[in-house]
DNA sequence: TCAACGCTGTACCGGTCGGTACAGTCAGTT
DNA sequence: AACTGACTGTACCGACCGGTACAGCGTTGA
């Protein structure tokens, strides 16, 4: 048994706060030893890759969260109706009715999505697509299941974009509601 | 009379790439200095504020921009509807069907927001008011046109990072077009 | 008891950051 | 011809960047 007073794992919260907030570039190892309380030295005992291996370790942990939360209710849930509502709800939670940004959106826009090209594809396709999966179960006609849900995804980031932009959370559960009702409504 | 060999409204065109490209913590002067061939004492000369004005003057030019070509016309076509069309083909040409981030929405996600916040808010707020004018004009209930026009927005934002995500021009084209679709059926 | 190992703090590295200082250049004015 | 002032190149600044090296710590299993 290795004793572990911190592990890698504890840290991943943090990080994906840091990079939402100031961005990869922005985030740096002195904010990074700040916020999670270690020394670099323990950071890169974790972490031996550095940086870019922090934010793939949160990207990674992202998908996984998505993948337990979002991905897997939408594919196996009974009631597919259901768990398109399921998704909503969730979504409004995880990204905090607006306040909260999707960082796999931010690094999309920004100069690192090169370095996670690949992750961040598999995000919005795996998400696009077991949306159009469920979507086609809940009687959506197949020609519609796949831009349906391209565009519910769609809606779900520029609600956040624009909610950010103008400091309305307001806006972005209206702009979900919308959304949903949209989807629901050809179902 | 200054002799003027460069002037600083020639640099705001490639600030405005490079800060697109790299986001603003990205983009050090060094990599400004070999973009606009102008050396740091010409660059200060320019912008004595240095990174953070040239920053603002993009998002100055950007808003100019806007207004414009998108917003004037939105508020003074005769043809509402037509002039909804026109926003639509000059927003996919401006973004280059998805290829180009759009600044203001990326400011919003980073960590820079905090410092433009109000020519965030601003540019997206007329913008919605504006597109949300011309829908009342075009026919739009008024309970509706505020509601559609954050829509609207929300969905060119969101289709600049989907389409950026996972690097599919035609995404962000057909979600223009249905986008559109939806607010002309109503009105 | 002790070696092994997981974890930590600190000192340090070269490089780059944004920014400043300032002398030099050159067209236009007088 | 002297002057003015917009523009430019370069040398330089302290701070901070991401990253490395490494000795030391406490706990564990042998």
């Amino acid at each position: 048994m290795p004793r572990t007073i911190h592990e890698r794992a504890d840290t991943l919260p943090a990080l994906g706060e840091l990079f939402r907030e100031h961005g990869y570039e922005g985030t740096s190892l002195a904010l990074i030893s700040a916020k999670t309380g270690l020394g670099k030295g323990s950071l890169y005992h974790f972490f031996p890759g550095g940086k870019e291996e922090m934010a793939a370790a949160v990207l990674a942990h992202i998908d996984e969260w998505f993948e337990r939360q979002v991905f897997k209710p939408l594919r196996e849930g009974e009631d597919a109706r259901a768990a398109i509502h399921a998704m909503f709800r969730t979504v409004d939670e995880y990204f905090r009715s607006g306040r909260r940004v999707c960082l796999v959106g931010a690094f999309a826009l920004g100069g690192v999505r090169g370095r996670y090209a690949e992750r961040i594809n598999q995000y919005f396709s795996v998400w696009i697509e077991e949306l159009a999966s469920a979507l086609r179960r809940a009687g959506t006609p197949r020609g519609r299941a796949r831009a349906s849900a391209e565009d519910a995804i769609a809606m779900i980031q520029g609600a956040l974009v624009a909610a950010r932009a103008l400091d309305d959370a307001a806006l972005f559960r209206r702009a979900l509601k919308r959304a949903e009702a949209r989807l629901t409504a050809q179902a």
